[in-house]
DNA sequence: GGGATTCCTTGACAGTTGTCAAGATCGGCA
DNA sequence: TGCCGATCTTGACAACTGTCAAGGAATCCC
């Protein structure tokens, strides 16, 4: 029994012993490369030889360890999103104020985008194609949750911190800092370089702004 | 010399009487139905045959009236969005207080994510496409300026109305609310049917948050 | 009516795509 | 060593894409 029809099919067992790393360490590299390529290319524009050539092997190798096209980039997305979806929460742990809070946060913004700006990119476009395909819809929803946790986290955090409480929805909360990245990325991309520095000065104010007198 | 010539290469003179017409408003008509196909398949799946099909003609035709894919996606998106950049207009103009103006301007936003949705996703399809390729740049950019003033003659008449003015960048305030009228989208064409209430309230809070007491 | 021009259809082209089957190659175990 | 399964390559397939040339059909003007 090959590890492929294992996994394609995982109700059944693991019989294997140490193969079942190989088989996940290469999935992972295979995936880390279809990340590399979807953010540089974007969904459209990606082919499954376009990722292969991106590693040491052929294209046929792709149908041997993920079933479709659709398999691996939602393995690949999860995969990376997987490392961002706490990436707030040493700020929200450790500052010691809302001042210092949001100062951390909005910095923090910035340099993910910096220095993931292809990654970001790419979610952005997974997520807005999943508006019209509906096998991408899962993921997303699952990972736009994620998000969602994660900017509440640092907003309500900030509201504890500075004793008031926030004036919006949890959904409101994450679209508006989500609208404020993405603007500020499309920015950059397009070669604005204030984009950056507005996005910095912006969070801060609308973190701030969000706070309102607590009703009790 | 055919219209074909003359729209692909405009520099030469309108020799034409009436045939201007009736070759614009054929572009129109194709436009119309390369709309249609976007809003419904998306950029990545909508092909020139898939757009002949909703009209009457086959799809040879797209090539006589347009140069090529980008300039007939392009053409169609610059005519659709001329009608959305001054759709908040009227309710600046006539909104008595600062009240009244963030209301109606609430009630619109969710009145033409319900009403236009498929272009809405086409816009932001369009838009994400942009991070990737350089040829839907230009329209997008020009584009995006133009839905930033619209948002900014809301917020800054808003702030004008409450005798405040705004604590946010031009392209903050776009962005928050691009934000949350996307946000609000994804949840809806997901299904989720709270999505356009939210929107609504946040809406209102968000407008009335961004004000902040006048520094002179 | 007839010729010229505009408009539109047809069919083909070269390239690309996801998918998969057949077989080569590698690695470990007997 | 030789076998066997896991792993990987190769090549092909059918479908699809944007583009365009050749020609039919419609229309207008004289």
């Amino acid at each position: 029994m090959s590890h492929a029809t294992q996994e394609i099919a995982p109700a059944g067992g693991r019989f294997e012993r140490a193969g079942i790393d190989k088989f996940e360490a290469r999935r992972a590299e295979l995936a880390d490369a279809t990340l590399a390529t979807l953010g540089e290319l974007g969904l459209a524009r990606t082919s499954l030889r376009e990722i292969a050539q991106k590693t040491d092997f052929s294209h046929g190798v792709l149908h041997y360890y993920f079933r479709d096209k659709v398999e691996l980039i939602t393995f690949g997305v999860r995969r990376y999103k997987e490392h961002c979806v706490t990436r707030y929460d040493a700020i929200v742990a450790e500052s010691p104020d809302a001042a210092t809070l949001s100062g951390r946060f909005a910095h923090a913004l910035v340099a993910t985008l910096l220095d993931d700006t292809a990654m970001h990119r790419l979610w952005y476009d997974l997520r807005t194609q999943a508006m019209f395909d509906d096998a991408l819809l899962p993921t997303v929803v699952d990972l736009d949750r994620q998000l969602e946790e994660m900017v509440w986290r640092v907003v309500s955090r900030h509201a504890e911190l500075a004793d008031t409480r926030v004036a919006l929805s949890r959904a409101g909360a994450y679209a508006v800092f989500d609208g404020l990245f993405e603007g500020a990325l499309q920015r950059h991309l397009a070669g604005d370089t204030t984009a950056t520095g507005r996005l910095r000065d912006d969070a801060v104010v609308l973190l701030t702004r969000l706070m309102v007198a607590p009703t009790s």
